[in-house]
RNA sequence: GGUGCGGUAGCUCAGUCGGUAGAGCAAAGGACUGAAAAUCCUUGUGUCGGCGGUUCGAUCCCGCCCCACACCA
């Protein structure tokens, strides 16, 4: 019998990945499960390069358009989405595809996120509130405090670790660096893992034009009418959180662009070094 | 042509009352378990415009030259 297998195409932004995925995924007439932290959401599409529609047609694509910005997604949601879908799948084909340049996503697909019970929604936003007033002098001593664990080996100046440390220490009892140690999941089909790369040189230059190409395309009128949602997570991203900063006067338009080159070339050198970590070719 | 103000890290500039210099931004590297396109950490040697002079010693003082800007002719 076959086994099963799943195709990770994975690289950084602007290298080359969706049109790749299509590729691939006509060839073992088979489907996609994206691992796109932002292209999930049907509100925000021409900032996030959302495979087109013409693509989307050609192969069915799960986790694209398939959330709102007023959900809250995340890592531990999408591990579930995509083993579910990816059965899913299964069930017509023995190879199923996901591209994605989201590592944690790609990551909590291959081997799971340790259980931890759900955090309290009131706690959760008093802490949140918290934070806001007293800042991080105040987030450092409650750790301090609370979580000896964490204040000993976390990261004591990162206030969303911080945060997150403090709510699982407050709602459970237990240090969130105590859930860390379990196994990583097994999983009932293969895994194999195809890295896109890119001298640095023409993968910046692919970002710098397609970031000039999303301006041509209309991202400034989809930025203004996502404007009065900037506060949401799914809006704390390149090529909005830019422009919104233009809408409110605090840069230039021309800065503003240049800013959005600038985060997506940063953007793409953080997947670089996670990626150079947690996954090598695999086939 | 004259006067004034400058020429210091890729950029904007600070500074050394003379003992070869430092911030912000950019850039580079790294971390990462429910916000991950997020969040956080680390990294600053450069003929201090050129050539002379004074001095034990000049990027700093003096002279000349070059360049930029502003004003006056």
């Amino acid at each position: 019998m076959n086994k099963k297998t799943c195709i990770i195409i994975a690289g950084p932004t602007a290298v080359g990945k969706t049109s790749y995925g299509i590729e691939l995924a006509q060839k073992y007439h088979t489907q996609i499960i994206s691992a796109d932290s932002r292209q999930c959401f049907k509100e925000l599409n021409i900032g996030v390069a959302k495979p087109s529609a013409e693509q989307l047609k050609k192969v069915k694509h799960y986790f694209i358009n398939s959330h709102s910005i007023h959900e809250e997604v995340n890592a531990r949601m999408f591990e579930k989405y995509a083993l579910q879908n990816v059965q899913k799948i299964f069930e017509e084909n023995d190879t199923a595809i996901m591209v994605g340049g989201t590592g944690l996503y790609i990551k909590a697909f291959m081997e799971g996120l340790d259980e931890i019970p759900e955090v309290n929604e009131k706690l959760r936003e008093e802490i949140n509130n918290n934070y806001r007033k007293k800042g991080l002098e105040w987030l450092q001593n409650e750790i301090k405090k609370n979580d000896p664990v964490f204040f000993e080996k976390g990261e004591m100046q990162n206030p969303q670790r911080m945060l997150r440390a403090l709510e699982v220490k407050l709602s459970t009892g237990k240090s969130i660096l105590d859930f860390h140690k379990k196994e990583k999941a097994k999983r009932n089909f293969e895994i194999k893992v195809r890295l896109l790369e890119l001298p640095r040189e023409k993968l910046y230059q692919n970002i710098n034009e397609r970031v000039d190409q999303m301006m041509e395309s209309g991202l400034l009128k989809e930025a203004e009418s996502l404007y009065p949602f900037k506060k949401l997570n799914a809006l704390q991203t390149v090529g909005y959180k830019e422009l919104f900063d233009y809408f409110d006067g605090k840069i230039s338009y021309e800065k503003a662009v240049d800013e959005v080159k600038k985060n997506t070339r940063h953007y793409a050198k953080r997947q670089m070094t996670w990626f150079s970590k947690y996954l090598q070719n695999k086939n």
